[in-house]
DNA sequence: TGTACATCAGTGAACGCGCGTTCACTGATGTAC
DNA sequence: TGTACATCAGTGAACGCGCGTTCACTGATGTAC
């Protein structure tokens, strides 16, 4: 192939970045391989560490993309409901506990997608550090006031994350679709 | 070594599910090797077929193992507090949500040591079937009612488990500790 | 603006390694008489 | 109860395979004059 300019370059390294950041969620970190990611932008495995010194790097700063895909997520939500913050909420819990969510985890939440590999692997803890915030910053989004995340609004959190994953690994039992029911059931109370 | 005794056989091939079961949750299927496993109880990878028809076959065996664990500690902390439910349920959330069993995957809950794990891989889908049935009695369990888990104790093991998994991806942050201290107000409001 | 040279993004073979699974073999256990 | 034979739990080498990472090489891009 020989040499590409350097924006090419740097569309490459930002095309990674995302297919990793869609890829982990779906599949888990050891789910997909370096070559996997490359052929996604369709480059071939070699030239990956010209761009990250190593495949635990490339966590770090696919998760780091995944909360900012978050982030304009919420601020789609906001921006259809002007000054109705509650209503945005409604919005994200319906679209959160949906079927079209638990199906399609690759576009999902990343504190449901990345929570589970940060949790178990050590060599990955510097990625915990956007994770962290980033579930903070969820924390604060559910709250009323956007400044400070209350302990219910943290809970709800918890409340949200816990059924995608429960639903998703009841998936093919009626279970799958209860839950989702009851967690719409009990956060449309709040 | 030569021929064991049925019996040992046997001993042996419980003792690889009860090392399935805990080891699975601690690292993840992925992050554990049939050889693991074996050497855990002091064997050589090569018996391992002898017992089982693959890993996968033991992912649920090892998934049904760790539900019938959780059952018996239920018993427990009822056990403890006699005709009455509910102290026994303040019993649980109180060590579920506790640093221990967040630093203690491998003998913590299986619906979120198995979780993650189940909702990704087609492979294991079989292992569903009783992780779907734990999940159900999980949410019978934190009911008034034995019988029937409402809306609010299916939420409430959403909670449970969202809180533990946040809380092991977080470790290192304020956040980790907060989100503990979150689900216990939330849950102990109810 | 044009030319000569240095840089470096991407290639593809190769590194050592560990994986799940298979298999010929072993020798103590279990069984048939 | 004792003996001869069949069974089969566990061993350890080997299977093909894919992994993360390294490296000599390529040739177009970028730069110095």
């Amino acid at each position: 192939m020989g040499r590409v300019s350097r924006a090419q370059a740097q569309e490459h390294r930002e095309q990674v970045v995302a297919a990793a950041s869609r890829l982990f969620r779906e599949r888990g970190v050891p789910g997909v391989s370096v070559a996997d990611l490359m052929a996604e932008v369709g480059l071939t495995h070699g030239g990956f560490y010209r761009q990250f010194p190593s495949k635990q790097a490339l966590v770090t700063e696919a998760t780091a993309l995944a909360f900012t895909d978050l982030e304009a997520q919420f601020e789609g939500h906001d921006a259809a409901h002007p000054d109705d913050h509650a209503a945005a909420r409604e919005d994200l819990v319906d679209y959160y506990l949906s079927v079209e969510h638990r199906d399609d985890p690759g576009h999902g939440c990343p504190t449901a997608g990345f929570g589970p590999d940060l949790g178990r692997e050590d060599d990955v803890a510097e990625a915990r550090v956007p994770y962290s915030e980033g579930v903070s910053a969820f924390a604060r989004w559910m709250s009323d006031d956007p400044e400070v995340a209350g302990a219910g609004d943290l809970a709800a959190v918890c409340t949200l994350v816990g059924a995608i994953l429960l639903a998703r690994a009841t998936v093919g039992s009626d279970v799958s679709e209860d839950i989702l029911r009851a967690a719409r059931a009990v956060l449309g109370e709040r």
